[in-house]
DNA sequence: ACCCAGGCATTGG
DNA sequence: CCAATGCATGGG
């Protein structure tokens, strides 16, 4: 039975979200009722079922990466029971979108391309340029892509992903970060500070993207991206004119978490 | 034809 | 340390 259990409440469609709501993604596919993403070389799909969700095909390689994209390491239980004690915005949060669960970034480097292709411009832009960068250097399966490989960019030219939309400046961050001698795998063993060090010492890799790099790969439960535009969009709306940063101090240690909460709320609430 | 959008490096004070 | 600037695309 490829049934994949997680925790209660778990609410699929909510969960996945982000990725209808800025148009298609080609590595985290939905179709037809159902997420489709390539992991381990072969396209698996996911939907909703009793318990959890069930996975096909399924086997045992595949899992761990599974519930890592669909943000089973978070502890949602944990943050349900905090928030009875929060203030009555996070309570709101947490009753009208009971059973969000975040998805994550299971691949750092695509998780950094990803953030590189979204700096500055609108999330309809960076999709769309992301999509035809995974046409052009990835692997289509039967729906979903496999986004392109370190190994692959770091053989492409500059211009080929000129030809794309991207703009010379996130060209050459793509090409240098895939040609860097950064281990990105190595990261997860560092602290949050040092993942931030590290990956800011890469040229086109800011503080901006180190921060949502520790929300939506690590799954870090203090990364609070302060800067991001969509985030502060999303506290103003909930808290009013309130310093972002400090803000973040009331949800500790869940921030990572909340910041999700805020998001996915300004999106579906009012 | 504008203007803004889930940044960043670079340049100059 | 902080302010100003250019960047390329998609949507309004």
């Amino acid at each position: 039975m490829p049934l994949l259990f997680l925790p209660e409440p778990y609410a699929f469609d909510l969960s996945t979200e982000r990725f209808r709501a800025f148009g298609p993604d080609l590595a985290n596919l939905w179709h037809e009722g159902g997420l489709h993403r390539v992991v381990g070389g072969r396209e698996v799909r996911s939907d909703p079922a009793p318990g959890g969700v069930v996975v096909e095909p399924f086997d045992a390689e595949i899992e761990a990466e599974v519930r890592t994209l669909l943000g089973a390491p978070f502890d949602l239980n944990g943050f349900y029971t905090w928030a009875r004690g929060a203030d009555p915005i996070v309570r709101r949060l947490v009753s009208k979108l009971e059973g969000l669960r975040p998805p994550l970034a299971p691949d750092p480097f695509e998780s950094l391309v990803a953030s590189i292709t979204a700096q500055q411009v609108s999330l309809f832009a960076a999709f769309a340029i992301r999509n035809r960068l995974i046409e052009r250097f990835g692997k289509r399966a039967e729906h979903a892509w496999s986004f392109p490989t370190r190994a692959r960019l770091a053989r492409a030219k500059e211009d080929e992903l000129l030809s794309l939309g991207f703009s010379r400046r996130k060209a050459e961050y793509v090409v240098g970060l895939a040609r860097s001698d950064l281990d990105l795998e190595a990261l997860a063993a560092l602290p949050d500070e040092e993942v931030k060090e590290r990956l800011t010492a890469v040229r086109g890799l800011g503080a901006w993207t180190a921060d949502w790099f520790l929300a939506r790969h690590l799954a870090r439960p203090r990364a609070w991206p302060a800067g991001d535009l969509g985030l502060r969009k999303a506290v103003a709306s909930f808290y009013g004119d309130v310093d972002v940063r400090a803000v973040s101090e009331r949800f500790d240690p869940f921030q990572n978490v909340v910041a999700h909460y805020l998001l996915v709320g300004a999106r579906v609430l009012g």
